[in-house]
DNA sequence: AATACTGTTATACATTCGTGCAACAATTGG
DNA sequence: CCAATTGTTGCACGAATGTATAACAGTATT
């Protein structure tokens, strides 16, 4: 019997390539599908490596929580950059982002309400959710303030406040459903959709966030 | 030795018990906690029973999600039905109830999401939500309907239908947050911004819906 | 009160799980 | 080019899993 010839990585690389095995288990399988033994083979590694790099199995999935969050509030983070013109463009981009490719994936909402189902019941989990949660938040206030402000609209902290939050929520629900991909209504419909109701939470006139919409307006309505 | 005394009880009866375990189990522990045995235990029965009831585990966890979606479009139904006075009532108090006790509900949310994580994984469970969703989204058809024809506002089917899809995307996801409960901000903002909110979305005049705030405009603002 | 029916218990079995641990070998520093 | 380091493999172990199946006992019928 001869041994496996392996390969020593650093240990970020080692690190990496294992969460993406886990992540990727966790979204085919499930929490429970996410074995050591199947996240090891998807890794091209061998079950003992998880104990040497992550400890526990626990700690393994919480990291990769982590690692998940921080590659959408990244993506989310680069939309807002994309809209380089006016605060109403890149707030516009920004939203209509959220429910368009790649946003919309339904591996990544997988992902995410796997986890979220462990927020508040398993150690770690709610702080890993409050921290994505927080920069997500404060990511839309800066965008919400300059657009508010333009509009001569209030724009005190309190206020944006509010309406992060509610626009935050329609952001979510609506990537949310449009990356489960029921088949009730076909998901081109979000982006106008999700930009005419962030017009209205944020008590903009009518067009001014939906002229931006990035694939160009050719239909007319 | 002695067996364990027992009850036979009529197949919905135990059906719905172990069906309520399962809900527990799940929300406690998480899908991979909730084991035969554990949740036989919890119903007061042994393991076998499961078999005998549901044929296989997998069976079991699908009745218990659509047992889980049941109760909660019978709970939004309910909450609907309460507003007897006007359709900006029905419609302030439908929202209004899903941000607020006992809808906003760590274990709810939990179990939701969890279930959401398998919906395009597993077989069974796509088709759960969609009939789930749709439902809910009819409802808020209905409710929107007559609200926006009182105000002389463009009432057609597909503005409708696009104006649910953004609303329940913004109760989905004010739910979601509100129920995770992370300290950010308190909960008793949720039905001020949820209803003002809602009145930018659907175009209406500013306090349309906010005057109808169940628990009484108390506060000023 | 005896009988039949079947809901329920109890046990068995193969499989998979997490993880502890010793041996090995790819890489690095001298 | 050799030796030390440690990332990595390979295996062992007890515990827990889903489910098959036989024996039992509550319940209803007569």
């Amino acid at each position: 019997m001869s041994r496996k010839p392996f390969q020593r990585l650093t240990e970020a690389d080692r690190r990496r390539g294992l969460l993406d095995a886990t992540l990727d288990c966790i979204g085919a399988h499930g929490l429970s599908g996410a074995s050591a033994r199947r996240i090891a083979l998807h890794a091209g590694v061998t079950a003992g490596l998880i104990r040497h790099h992550f400890g526990t199995m626990d700690e393994l999935v919480r990291c990769a929580y982590r690692h998940l969050m921080d590659q959408l509030t990244g993506e989310a983070l680069l939309a807002s950059q994309a809209g380089r013109g006016s605060p109403e463009q890149a707030l516009a981009q920004f939203v209509a982002a959220n429910v368009m490719g790649p946003n919309i994936s339904a591996r990544k909402v997988a992902l995410w309400a796997t986890f979220i189902g462990r927020v508040g019941r398993a150690p770690g989990y709610s702080e890993i959710h409050r921290d994505s949660y927080r920069d997500f938040l404060e990511l839309l206030e800066r965008l919400i303030h300059p657009v508010r402000a333009a509009y001569a609209l209030p724009a005190d902290p309190d206020t944006c406040r509010d309406l992060s939050i509610a626009l935050n929520g329609l952001i979510d629900g609506l990537w949310l459903e449009g990356s489960l991909g029921h088949g009730l209504y076909h998901a081109d419909r979000l982006p106008r959709v999700a930009l005419s109701a962030a017009e209205g939470v944020l008590r903009l006139p009518d067009h001014s966030l939906l002229q931006h919409l990035p694939d160009g307006p050719m239909a007319q309505n």
